[in-house]
RNA sequence: AGGCACGUAGCUCAGGGGGAGAGCACUACCCUGACACGGUAGGGGUCAAGAGUUCAAAUCUCUUCGUGCCUACCA
């Protein structure tokens, strides 16, 4: 076996023996209930983020783990279509030719999207492969696919059908530079530093003007009113009159509405209802006219009079310009407020009137609350189901029209004779209305976020009733980052509710986000971003992958530093390093245990394993990752490694072959448990020792998890072995505060107090370890030793231990250090003592406790008393 | 403007009413036949501040301060 593990060459290999071997495929045999996740599909356009990692990595940690418990698991993998994302890619590549869209044609521009796609698209897949994902790569889907598409047309037809979608006029968030209509939720809200224009509106037919305040004041020339709250006072009489427009010249009626917030700027607000939802809202109640000033490119359009043709910010500029010179600028106040920007290119969003495709979402909402209500589904951790709730109850329309080309284009067919809509599955021959022939089919495409909706059941089959659908649906977790609790978990939750009758998964995990070591959100413009191929090359997928998971507090975000990694990449190395040492002794032609023995270290470290695969498997079925992992560690490194493979090393290399025998199957038995253990965590590090593990054959996926039941359950042997820990514990303490080199052995004399046999047979039996991890010469137990002339003392319990340090004792020093350790009994003992002397502790607190602290109390006062005898000891010596 | 988290060792964080924990970093002594990516020992914290509940508070409640995030149509 090699020094060290090599994760590059071990990496690949498996990866693809397991995938050769089909073991990703759910297994038909597989006697337990079906498990399935289905992934969180990443944009074919992107490349693996430190996000994409940790949710991967969770996902896979429940499958293998699903799968080594015997349930037959599924892991359904893919893709989506990214529609804006994908297109502002290809039309950045027609750009670069000199080219656009509109140049090559619908056609000829989505055939290029498939090329693109088909060159950079599973580029990503193999980003998750490296990282160890076990799905099932036989069944990938792309949200583009036949199958998929159709389910998209199927759910489409029906929602319209039944009402659910509908086609009108709205203010929607329009990115000037993508060129479409976006979500409310597409729409990112970020503090900028403004301004606040108090602008003058000259009265009609009378002198003085309504000073109204504005952030936007290029869209005046689309004003149609101004509105002041019926309530206000100041304002009361001038409600029915009429205003001058500036600039524009036109006359407009001053409305009351209750809307207008008195308390804010001077009271008095502009209305543009082409261009702002609230005045398009105010408008709608007054009957105003919309006038839209602003085009789909952001400039003023003809109908801005000689700003046409402007950018809507040049003619902000130039507004303001002409406004003062007409004295109607009264002033300017900074302003800092939350201006909309695209979610995909940060372009400043424009609210403007279209015409667009809704899907009514409150009847849909509502079914989708109750199910998480009635735990139908469960979030976790729970605090998210605020959010949701809070979501679900204030949600409004959902546009999900989009003016790009790439994605599914809507099935709507509108007739050129009698104007009407026919919505189908496939292009009709004829208008359901009047039964004209000419038709046209609707440019604009779905949402891509429509069709991920519908994921949980369209990448299984649906509509066709499949197999897999049966088997797989609900599916069993969603594992996901809040930041698209909305965007797809909700709609998710609508879809899958509305189409299948029930809810998409039981379970929702929502994990945190990755940071930066200065907790700051990594992003490629910030450049912190940490590669996660970067670090899968230098310290092994394995470390990777562990870490993540080991930092996976539930609500807590995850900061990530190189530091952390590399600890773990230690820990990768140490899993190794034991291994090597458990397989270097067993794979020599041993005789079979045929009279197997235990002792006390192995009764206690298979007593130990058992527990501890109780406590992971606990940790995981409640989504506590970082508890799983750290239980592991904890486990391997400080039980298995620091205390049983060392104590082992005595029967190994001992002549005593019952014991050899008994102590190699031990080594195996929990080995084999480790391994076990680890590989949901480490697939790649596992496989590789399982592999050169005796009296195993095959993959470690296919092994089972360990069982609780299969180890030892003997709670003395805990204790016992904590009797000679604190013995050896005491001995290394002394050493290592003498600074006695480990080359120098010392004479050991233990003391056991009066009537303690038990733990004198504990001690004596197991001398040899005592011996052997304290450097020990000789050491003895007894009841009733005495104190060996320069000695330094240490007590465990009822067991005083005394190390005899003739010629390398300094008595200043062990007098310094009794007295600190006296120093510290001393504080406990008061802290109890206080305790036990409050009449309300004796009496309120729990019968259980009040013993405890009893207890502890008398072994620490028996304890402190020892260490004093010893401390006048070596006062009376020193005279 | 509301809402939700979070302030614990130098750093990153667990814990969560009865003895302050881990990893990394640090100090000392060690290459002991798996591992120096290692071993043994050690230093280091009025658990943000204040008040309350309780026999008992780092832990529960409230207030304050600080930090993040999310939601929102006050122009």
């Amino acid at each position: 076996m090699a020094k060290g593990f090599e994760p590059e060459k071990a990496e690949a290999r498996w990866y693809r023996y397991w995938e050769e071997s089909g073991l990703f495929r759910p297994d038909e045999a597989a006697k337990g209930n079906p498990y399935c996740i289905v992934i969180p599909p990443p944009n074919v356009t992107g490349t693996l983020h430190m996000g994409h990692a940790l949710n991967n990595t969770l996902q896979d940690i429940l499958c293998r783990y699903k799968r080594m418990k015997g349930f037959k698991v599924l892991w359904q993998p893919g893709t989506d279509h990214a529609g804006i994302a994908t297109q502002n890619v290809v039309e950045k590549n027609l750009a670069a030719q000199g080219t656009d869209r509109h140049a090559v044609g619908r056609e000829r521009f989505i055939e290029l999207v498939w090329e693109w796609r088909r060159k950079y698209g599973g580029f990503i897949i193999n980003q998750l492969r490296r990282l160890g994902c076990s799905c099932d790569w036989s069944r990938e889907r792309f949200t583009m696919d036949e199958g998929l598409s159709r389910a998209v047309r199927e759910v489409f037809v029906r929602l319209y059908d039944e009402g659910l979608i509908y086609r009108g006029d709205h203010i929607i968030n329009w990115c000037p530079r993508c060129h479409t209509a976006l979500a409310d939720i597409e729409v990112e809200h970020e503090d900028r530093d403004s301004a606040l224009y108090w602008v003058r509106y000259p009265f009609a037919d009378r002198d003085g003007y309504l000073v109204v305040a504005t952030t936007r004041p290029e869209t005046m020339l689309g004003d149609t009113a101004v509105a002041v709250n019926p309530e206000d006072d100041r304002y009361g009489s001038v409600v029915g009159s009429n205003v001058v427009l500036p600039i524009v010249n036109k006359i407009i009626p001053v409305i009351g509405d209750s809307y207008v917030d008195p308390a804010f700027g001077t009271g008095a607000l502009k209305i543009t209802p082409a261009h702002d939802p609230n005045d398009f809202e105010i408008g709608r109640r007054h009957g105003l006219e919309l006038i839209k000033v602003i085009d789909d490119d952001g400039r003023m359009n003809e109908l801005a009079g000689h700003y046409a043709g402007m950018d809507r910010f040049d003619c902000r500029k130039k507004i303001l310009d002409d406004l003062q010179s007409q004295g109607l600028l009264e002033k300017v106040d900074p302003y800092r407020h939350a201006v909309g920007h695209c979610y995909r290119c940060k372009t400043m969003i424009e609210p403007l009137l279209s015409k667009q495709w809704f899907v009514r979402t409150k009847p849909l909402a509502k079914a989708a609350t109750i199910a998480v209500k009635d735990g139908k589904t469960r979030i976790y951790p729970a605090t998210w189901e605020a959010v949701y709730f809070e979501w679900m109850s204030n949600i409004r329309d959902w546009c999900v029209s989009r003016q790009i080309w790439w994605g599914h284009r809507i099935p709507a067919w509108y007739c050129k004779s009698c104007g009407e809509i026919t919505v189908a599955m496939v292009a009709p021959s004829a208008c359901k209305s009047c039964g004209g022939k000419d038709l046209e089919q609707e440019n604009d495409v779905l949402d891509t976020w429509f069709s991920s909706a519908l994921w949980p059941f369209s990448t299984l089959g649906w509509p066709d009733r499949t197999v897999e659908l049966d088997t797989f649906y609900p599916t069993s977790v969603l594992v996901t980052g809040f930041d698209i609790l909305f965007f797809w978990v909700a709609r998710m939750m609508m879809m899958g509710i509305h189409f299948m009758g029930d809810v998409p998964f039981r379970d929702v995990y929502i994990h945190a986000l990755v940071r930066d070591a200065e907790g700051k959100k990594m992003s490629k413009s910030k450049g912190n971003v940490i590669d996660p191929l970067d670090v899968m090359g230098k310290f092994g997928t394995d470390a990777f992958r562990f870490t993540l998971a080991a930092l996976a507090a539930q609500g807590r975000d995850v900061k990530l530093s190189e530091d952390r990694i590399e600890g773990y990449r230690h820990f990768v190395n140490k899993l190794w390093n034991a291994s090597r040492l458990v397989l270097g002794n067993l794979d020599e032609e041993s005789p079979p245990c045929e009279s197997r023995i235990y002792p006390l270290a192995d009764r206690w470290i298979l007593t130990r394993v058992g527990l501890v695969v109780g406590e992971m498997e606990k940790a995981l079925d409640e989504y506590r990752f970082n508890d799983a992992a750290n239980i592991c560690y904890q486990f391997v490194w400080h039980e298995f490694c620091d205390w049983y493979i060392e104590m082992a090393k005595k029967g190994l290399y001992g002549n005593d072959t019952t014991l050899r025998s008994s102590t190699r199957e031990t080594l195996k038995e929990v080995l084999s448990a480790v391994l076990r253990m680890c590989h949901p965590f480490m697939p790649f590090v596992t496989e590789d020792i399982w592999e050169k593990l005796p009296y195993t054959n095959g993959s470690i996926m296919k092994a089972p998890f360990p069982e609780r039941s299969e180890y030892l359950d003997d709670s003395e042997a805990l204790n016992e072995m904590g009797t000679v820990m604190g013995v050896v514990g005491a001995v290394r303490a002394i050493r290592g505060e003498m600074n006695i080199p480990p080359s120098k052995k010392v004479l050991v004399v233990i003391d056991i107090h009066e009537g303690e046999d038990s733990i004198k047979t504990i001690l004596i039996e197991n001398i040899h370890h005592i011996e052997s991890l304290t450097k020990a010469e000789n050491p003895v137990v007894d009841i009733g030793l005495k104190k060996p002339a320069g000695s330094a003392t240490s007590v465990v319990g009822s067991v005083q231990v005394h190390v005899v340090l003739k010629g390398l004792l300094d008595f200043d020093e062990e007098k310094k250090r009794l007295q600190k350790e006296i120093a510290k009994k001393d504080k406990d003992i008061d802290l109890m003592a206080k305790k036990l002397s409050n009449k309300g502790f004796i009496e309120k607190a729990s019968p259980d406790v009040v013993s405890e602290v009893k207890e502890r109390h008398e072994s620490l006062s028996l304890g402190r008393e020892k260490l004093l005898k010893n401390l006048h000891f070596f006062e009376s010596i020193n005279e």
